[in-house]
DNA sequence: TTGAATTAAACAAACGTTTAATTAAAATTC
DNA sequence: GAATTTTAATTAAACGTTTGTTTAATTCAA
């Protein structure tokens, strides 16, 4: 009964860190929202950072990636692919979490910074060695590799971070989170895709 | 005098929002840090939130953009290299405003978001328009304009936003944000005129 | 009966904003 | 040009809320 409670406390934290902010967000909100009392998140969680710490950790698993680059059957290309659609993917249907963990680089608390870049740390280090080994494997050209992840990182959160903006330029109500994925996501798989073939082909070499 | 003052705290609230987040940002810590009283905010700027979209309005001047826009004897190949070198250039210098732009979708306030939005969408047209001549002129291959855009913005925000990410990939001390503009800006710059000319080639239509 | 869960109430501190009093500057009058 | 009036700038203090957290009492379950 308790987990449940605390498993509840941390979905609507999460809702609202995502949409409001931390700094945004008040335990009052959350414990209202969450339909608990005020001291019962002090009690479960300690303080509200330590709510967002432990909001981090739940969320923090990140395996399927490595799963991923364990299968020796699949080409570099193919592996490029499914980092795509599984970026993506988890992305777009984890919104706020992610708008959490961008949001989190002007938090006061370093041990949240740190939570954070470990997190993505180890998933550069996945990608890191998808493109090692299709350069090895001559099918990827020489890139930067830092930034070619942040170029996949990055267009993907340009579309949850400047929501705002890509639903004013396609016309879609500020409200409607589920017509917006549904349009971005094959959109963002497919350029994605298109871009990084360009990009990583060892036929483009200059 | 007046003016001076006003424009000093303009500066001071712009570091502090970029560094901490708007709602992370006392009025108070702003009085303090410009060496004016605190009522001075108010009697100046109206409000907190005035003070913000005061700020935006004052570093909305995007007009070099419409300039290189408008000179016929670039090629689109050579626009391209010079809307990276501005933009990298100006972000890099103005990481604070960036920030503070990037974090704004948690705004409560439609309006400052409208406000944002309506910047953002002055430069998208710029970009778009270099896109679409490029195209018709045969030189670019058709690719999705609104996300190639998206991946320009993503990745120069990734390196802002995922800043304390990529100081401890490289190991650059966490508060040396010279060395950090030093190091990645030319960085930047060779990475997204490698992946746009890759991209938009049309030698590499499929 | 013991310990955990839950509550309403209170805590002090910090928040954005306003007030009313004072000083500085500018405009007006003589 | 000095004196006077008017307007603007500046201040310290206080305003009423809201903040995160704690307390002490109570309910619940083991």
């Amino acid at each position: 009964m308790a987990a449940d409670k605390r498993e509840h406390i941390l979905a609507i934290a999460e809702k609202l860190f995502g949409e409001k902010g931390f700094e945004g967000t008040s335990v009052r909100d959350i414990a209202q929202h969450a339909n608990v009392n005020l001291a019962m998140i002090s009690y479960y969680f300690g303080s509200k950072e330590k709510l967002l710490e432990a909001l981090l950790e739940q969320r923090a698993n990140y395996t399927i990636l490595e799963a991923l680059n364990k299968d020796e059957s699949l080409t570099p290309w193919e592996k490029i692919d499914r980092v795509i659609d599984f970026y993506v993917d988890k992305i777009m249907s984890n919104l706020c979490i992610h708008n959490i963990m961008q949001q989190a680089n002007n938090s006061r608390s370093d041990e949240i910074k740190d939570l954070i870049t470990k997190i993505k740390l180890k998933n550069f280090e996945q990608i890191k060695k998808i493109l090692h080994d299709g350069q090895k494997k001559k099918v990827f050209r020489k890139v930067d590799i830092e930034l070619t992840v942040g170029t996949v990182m990055g267009t993907i959160s340009q579309t949850t971070l400047a929501q705002y903006f890509y639903k004013t330029l396609f016309n879609i109500d500020k409200a409607d989170d589920e017509t917006y994925r549904k349009k971005m996501s094959p959109k963002l798989k497919t350029h994605l895709k298109q871009l990084l073939h360009a990009h990583l082909d060892i036929k483009n070499e200059e």
